[in-house]
DNA sequence: ATGAAAGCGCTAACAT
DNA sequence: ATGTTAGCGCTTTCAT
């Protein structure tokens, strides 16, 4: 027999031996059925294309592949009704699922979460008690960040904002705000933007029409998008103004100049709603949120304000 | 029933409408068990961080989904033993498998393929029968940017060359002999690199010793790598020398200078793996190799050769 | 300690 | 056209 039990072990030998002879071993698939557990789990992101869920990805596959779990991956190509069905089609086939930002609402997370069960959710987090939530604390990220461009001597800031909707950019509005409260002699100016390269490229007007020495974007991407098209106009950064990103994907460092931004630990993130996972598969209690903090990787994009703008 | 046959249609009708009130669907896995076929396949990757192989997943995955297959990912962690063994386990659990770039020998990929059948393979060929095989074609890349750097006036070339063993290496190789049998006034130097960003950074001194006015990196990473030691040291692109890349990666537009590189269409790529996958699955003959033209995005890293270093 | 049998949830082949 | 049955490849329970 391939596992155990009160067999005798000359016998158990000579099986094992002929199964390898035979190169035999039992049909997963089969096993799936009569156990009712595929050892399989799914992950569903709302675009394999963008960075941050590779890391996702990357990190909870291997772990997974450690305790000996296989990864199912459904891209939802960023539609909210897509996302909904391609979960509860793919959790027929396996014994969980990882949710990684759904766009949903609220309103249509919660019933989807009891009918996937069990669910681990990444970025994006519900008070619903049962489901374990992996997030990185963009509120503490961006407020440090803030802390950072202030210190260099900048009051007039702007921010350029992602998805009116989204989650995580309310996470960082709550930042700005509370900053707002904490520091007087400082002004924030909000301007639209969005979770891409072109976004932020295309905000470049109105940044340049907000008068700021520096801009803190939504994420890296926007905020290199943003660089490129000051670069284009001849604005140096940072000397005349400094702009901060938001996540550290892989080339931010390779900007120039290199991108200084909120390093938000991604392997660790994936790996971490693994185990969660696996606490759930093996019954144990679902531990409150975890928060990962983001850390200030300080290049070279943010610099001291320009003494033409300094405040006197 | 679900399915169809000669039933009546009213009787039908009334069956959905109980499934739909119910919430049921057909168990995947048992209808795997007695069909035979579980409606997924699984793709290895060496690495899932690699830019190269997202796309390739991401154009695969959505493919397959359409066609209503679920994708597997195993992520090999760059180990060629870890390729094989991970390649048969999960095998067992779906239909096919999708090999992109496989590291290991010819000799230990042989047996495999047929162990593992059906299977596609990516960016890596063979010449095994009935292995559909889905390559970009590094050869006439690699030869399309020696032409366009020799059109701006380059004569004295360097390569950067990628892993000794890779097969990609080895075709881009080719074009770089091939070449210099037909340009006798060219010389191209080889010089050790590798696949990343560190890589390119660190062979930055033999490309300056080698006092070429043109480069061709491996791939994109490893000429940002290149291109970053460069401008520390002061060195401008394209005015003092002039660097191309290989891939397209999506960064690559965003460099200062923008990269001029070849495209690799990754995401076709796998698409394409997807639709080979299907003729398999279907029985259809398996078709010839396919290859993938890159195209030459002429951007801005790449420019006529300086005037001081002018061949008269 | 070992062998026999039931059954996981389905589909296909067979009887009616 | 509809109802019944065998069996996919395993694991587990129950007899021996």
């Amino acid at each position: 027999m391939n596992g155990n039990r009160s067999v005798d072990e000359g016998l158990a030998q000579k099986v094992r031996a002929a199964a390898a002879e035979l190169n035999y071993s039992a049909s997963p698939v089969a096993r799936s059925l009569v156990l009712g557990k595929t050892n399989t789990i799914a992950v569903v992101v709302p675009d394999l294309e963008n960075p941050t869920f590779h890391g996702v990805l990357r990190g909870l596959s291997r772990a997974a592949a450690r305790d000996g779990y296989h990864v199912l991956i459904a891209d939802s190509a960023e539609s909210v009704d897509e996302e909904r069905i391609l979960a509860v089609e793919t959790r027929r086939r396996c014994d969980g699922i990882v949710l990684c930002a759904p766009r949903m609402a609220d309103a249509d997370l919660r019933p989807l979460l009891s009918e996937l069960n069990p669910v681990v959710l990444v970025n994006r987090d519900a008070q619903f008690s049962g489901t374990p939530v992996i997030v990185a604390d963009y509120k503490a990220g961006l407020a440090e960040l803030l802390t950072l461009l202030y210190g260099l001597g900048h009051r007039s800031l702007a921010y350029v904002s992602g998805p009116r909707r989204s989650a995580s950019n309310a996470r960082r509005l709550a930042a700005v705000r509370e900053f707002l409260g904490d520091h007087s002699d400082a002004t924030i100016q909000i301007v639209p933007g969005g979770v891409s390269f072109a976004d932020g490229y295309y905000a470049v007007e109105r940044v340049i029409a907000s008068a700021t020495t520096g801009v803190l974007a939504f994420n890296d991407l926007v905020a290199m998008g943003l660089m490129s098209a000051l670069g284009e106009r001849g604005i140096r950064v940072p000397d005349q103004i400094s702009v901060v990103g938001f996540d550290d994907i892989p080339f931010a460092r390779y900007m120039t100049p290199p991108l200084t931004t909120a390093a938000v630990p991604v392997a660790e993130l994936g790996e971490h709603a693994w185990h969660r996972m696996w606490d759930l598969l093996h019954e144990r209690r679902p531990g409150r949120p975890t928060n990962f903090r983001p850390q200030i990787v300080n290049r070279g994009s943010a610099g001291p304000v320009p003494a033409s703008k300094a405040v006197r």
